[in-house]
RNA sequence: CGGUGAGUGGCGCAGCUUGGUAGCGCACUUGGUUUGGGUCCAAGGGGUCGUAGGUUCGAAUCCUAUCUCACCGACCA
């Protein structure tokens, strides 16, 4: 390709609205261009970067088995009210109408038509298990879009959908789509994890999400330093070591007055938050008599509403109560609640319930308990992880300690179970002439997000640093002043038919630029290696090769250049 | 959904307080100059100021409504 007949579309100056640094990039660097929130086309060297990173996740999902399919981006809304997510899903699903007034969705996520077409088309456990998966266009209503490409509306997911008769299939399935994951992050040249996540929305029981690690991840993902144990947050096990010690001190109520935050308490009682619990009212479920629960975690803790939700006493999804509501249930205003006389059913996170001579709020307004000890002080209460692990916490796994680092979501797989083949009775008839509803797991990696999450962890102040895997260009030249050397331009024009010959993607800059202009450009848009093209080499036979990554500058000879290409 | 802020040539911004029909930098075009790290000079093309309404002799500027966009938040008592 040669510069003066692309659209390379690079720009010095970022649009104010762009914060993180791979949507900056990708704007300056020509690759996409914003055409209303969270949507965006695509100019020729961002999709040539997309393309790359959908054909690896293409060619490893093809070798482990799957087969690519193509389903509708509208979807019929009665496949929706079949599987019951027409109501589930909130509004992030597009809902529109077609000229008859009837009701469409724009997929957001393809389980109902995929589960729809395998009930049709299967019907033997002979066909099974079948794995299933398209690369194709999802568009998710998010409530707030935001980091560029990296939470669109619009986005290009791959998604898988496998079917089976038993567990035990599907869980091999499920592993070897595990492996496939990795093949595809390993392959593309990312620092990656797998985690154990949360199935969210989607349902089911086992998931695991593979992150990419940076700075800018919307995740927090906790793992340990001595083994291979990572997991969400949102799901990390908390785990507490310490053992509840005897009680010291005597229970005593003291007037705090309007102290109310932790923070606030501790300074005027000059203590640690460790020291304190916090005690916090949320609606209960139908499982409990009362209105509301209370959950108490330790000063120094953080609730895990997700966890906590799970709790059987809690509604779910987890609602905290109102000002009004506290007073109500416990005769105290929030920020003076405690576990000791409370009138309301107690769940303590187990690091809570291993303090002793602890603070706590007194059920009364501007007063605080000093000495609190649960077996003597406090009635019957439940304990339980509810707090979001920290760093430092034992890993779960037995081994090693929690490190926690921000990732970024890149895929998701999930063994689904039954929800959606029950709820649209996909089945197929067994050995025994039986019909069985279907065991599913399903998939997903965001194609586009790979290719954002890729420039937030490889990138400089000159631009992106692409992994070779997944550079738009492989080499560019870089004639110094061709047009006015003859010389330059004669080696420039014969090196690129001989690398194009080679089938290697080159690109020309040929414009008639000064240098400096050509090696920003080519530095922001990434491509991995250079070649130069100057007078200064050419007397010897000989041009320059620079490696974006390292900076290295190498002078070899003219006719080794395109099998030292080839080796890179 | 709540809070904050912003909409002026392709991009980044100034002008608005103290109304008098628009300016700067980048980019673009032409000519010259320069040439191994975003040269310099000159001449040019392009916007009616998000939209609608109002006040006024006169509105980018004041008022009202509306749309769009961005950032923060939507959980710690």
């Amino acid at each position: 390709m040669r510069t003066s007949q692309y659209l390379l579309a690079t720009q010095k100056e970022v649009p104010s609205d762009a914060e993180v640094i791979s949507h900056q990039l990708m704007l300056r660097a020509g690759m996409v261009r914003k055409v209303a929130a969270g949507m965006y086309n695509w100019l020729p060297t961002g999709l040539r970067v997309l393309n790359k990173v959908a054909h690896i996740v293409r060619d490893e999902m093809n070798k482990a088995g799957a087969i690519e399919i193509n389903m509708p981006v509208v979807q019929p809304a009665d496949l929706w009210q079949e599987s019951g997510r027409w109501e589930e899903y909130g509004p992030e699903l597009l809902r529109i109408k077609d000229r008859h007034d009837r009701d469409f969705v724009l997929g957001p996520t393809h389980e109902e038509v995929v589960t729809a077409l395998v009930s049709n088309e299967v019907n033997s456990y002979k066909q099974l298990p079948l794995n299933l998966y398209q690369i194709q266009t999802k568009f998710r209503d998010e409530v707030r879009p935001r980091f560029g490409i990296m939470r669109g509306r619009e986005f290009i997911m791959k998604d898988a959908y496998s079917f089976h008769l038993s567990n035990e299939c599907l869980d091999s399935t499920y592993q070897l789509m595990h492996k496939a994951y990795c093949n595809i992050f390993e392959r593309i040249g990312l620092e990656y994890r797998p985690v154990i996540a949360d199935s969210g929305s989607i349902g089911g029981a086992v998931s695991h999400e593979f992150h990419v690690l940076a700075e800018s991840g919307e995740d927090d993902i906790a793992f340990s330093n001595q083994s291979d144990y990572a997991a969400n947050v949102e799901l990390a096990e908390a785990i507490t070591l310490e053992t509840s010690p005897e009680a010291t001190q005597d229970l005593q109520s003291v007037d705090t007055g309007s102290a109310s935050t932790i923070q606030e308490v501790c300074e005027l009682l000059s203590i640690e938050p460790a020291k304190t619990v916090k005690t916090l009212l949320v609606k209960a479920s139908d499982e409990v008599a009362t209105d509301l629960v209370a959950l108490i975690v330790r000063g120094d803790h953080s609730l895990n509403d997700i966890k906590a939700s799970k709790h059987a006493w809690v509604a779910s999804p987890l609602e905290f109560a109102n000002a009004d509501e506290v007073v109500t249930a416990t005769g105290a205003s929030i920020g003076c609640l405690g576990p000791v006389q409370a009138r309301v059913p107690l769940i303590v996170d187990a690091s809570a319930a291993a303090c002793a001579d602890f603070v706590c709020g007194a059920n009364q307004n501007n007063t605080h308990y000093t000495g609190a000890n649960w077996q003597r002080d406090v009635g019957e209460f439940e304990i339980a992880d509810i707090r979001e692990v920290v760093a430092g916490d034992p890993s779960p796994c037995g081994k090693g300690n929690l490190e926690i680092r921000k990732g970024i979501e890149v895929g998701h797989i999930f063994q689904l179970g039954d929800k959606y083949s029950k709820a649209m009775n996909c089945g197929v008839l067994t050995e025994t002439g039986k019909h069985e509803v279907l065991q599913m797991g399903c998939y997903g990696i965001g194609v586009t997000r790979i290719v954002a999450a890729a420039i937030e962890q490889n990138h400089d102040k000159f631009g992106i640093i692409w992994p070779d895997a997944i550079a738009p260009f492989k080499v560019v030249i870089i004639p110094m002043n061709m047009h006015k050397s003859h010389r330059v331009k004669e080696v420039a024009e014969s090196l690129y038919s001989a690398l194009s010959d080679a089938n290697i993607e080159v690109l020309f800059d040929d414009r008639k630029e000064r240098p400096g202009v050509m090696f920003a450009d080519m530095e922001l848009i990434g491509v991995p290696y250079s070649i130069v093209v100057g007078e200064r080499n050419l007397d010897n036979q000989q041009v320059e090769i620079k490696n974006r990554r390292s900076n290295e500058k190498t002078v070899i000879a003219i006719d080794e250049v395109v099998d030292t290409i080839k080796s890179y």
